[in-house]
DNA sequence: ATTGATGCAAATAATTTGCACCTTT
DNA sequence: AAAGGTGCAAATTATTTGCATCAAT
C-alpha cells in the first residue's frame, strides 16, 4: 500500500521504514479495529514474525501512526491514524468507522485550562450499533 | 465503602451482590485507572482469589458499572462509574481523573443521524500531563 | 560500516476454566 | 432449595525476550 505522508513520519520519528513496519501498519488501516492477534494472523501469512508484529505495533503506537482503543468488555484493538484519533465502533460486529471532526478543541481548551493538566491529546470511541446489526436478532 | 445507588444498579441487572464485587468495584472507585492485575494484587490481601477478580471485572463491566479505556501504550485500565465514562489520565503516572461535562451529547445526536448508528454512548479519554509531572524531568 | 530490526523458539506473564464447596436470593 | 458465585490449581493464551542473522541508513 502506498501512504502519502508514511514516508515523512516514519523519518521525523527515527523509525526505520521496514517492510514489516509497513505492512503492520497496512494491516491496521485495511482492517481498523483489529486486535493484534488477528493482525498477526495475517500477516503471519505473509512471513511476518509475531514478535515483530508485537514490537511493531509498538513502535507503530509511540509514534502515533496507530492508535489503541477497548471498546466495552473487548481486547485492544488498534486502528491506523495519520490524523486524530476518533472512531466509531460497533458493539456487536465490531465494525469500526473513523471520525472527522469531534468539536473538542475548545473543550481541550478549557479542560487545560481548568486542570492545570498540559493536554496532549485525547481518544474518543463512540460505540454502539451499526446499521446492519440494527437488523439482525 | 458505602456506594448509595450501587445495591440498586446491581439489583437492575440481575447481579448478585457478592462481597467480592462490592470490593472489586470499591477498589477501582478508590484507585481509579488500576490495572486488573493492580486490583487483584491488592484484593488478594483481602483473601479474594484473582479468577473472582477476573470475572468481577467482566460482570461490573457488563453492567457498566465500570469502565476499561487504553491510553496510548499502556495496559488496559478500569475506573469505576455511575454516569457517564470521560477521564483525564496523566501519560507520565498514571493518575486519573474523572470528568463532568464534555459538550458531546449534540455531537452524538448528529452523528446518530449521520452514520445510522444507534449510538449507546461513548468513552472519552484526554491524556497529557498532570501538573506534578510537568514539573519533574 | 553501523545500528537497529527480524525470525525463531523458549521463557514469562496474563487470563480462563474445572470442580468441589459455599452464599445469595 | 435453586441458581449462581467463589477459591484454588491447572490449563490455556497472550506477550516478551535471547540470540544469531539480516537490512536500512
Amino acid at each position: 500500500m502506498e501512504v502519502p505522508g508514511l514516508e515523512r513520519r516514519f523519518r521525523e520519528r527515527g523509525l526505520r521504514r521496514t517492510p514489516q513496519r509497513v505492512a503492520v501498519w497496512s494491516d491496521f488501516a485495511d482492517h481498523p479495529g483489529s486486535t493484534i492477534r488477528e493482525a498477526a494472523a495475517r500477516l503471519q501469512r505473509a512471513g511476518i514474525g509475531q514478535a515483530t508484529v508485537y514490537r511493531a505495533v509498538r513502535a507503530l503506537e509511540e509514534a502515533g501512526l496507530i492508535v489503541r482503543f477497548a471498546a466495552p468488555h473487548e481486547e485492544v484493538r488498534f486502528a491506523a491514524v495519520l490524523d486524530h484519533a476518533h472512531l466509531l465502533v460497533c458493539e456487536r460486529c465490531g465494525h469500526v468507522e473513523p471520525l472527522q471532526e469531534c468539536g473538542l478543541r475548545a473543550y481541550e481548551a478549557e479542560l487545560a485550562r481548568r486542570s492545570r493538566f498540559r493536554v496532549r491529546g485525547h481518544t474518543l470511541i463512540v460505540y454502539g450499533l451499526c446499521p446492519e446489526c440494527q437488523e439482525s436478532p
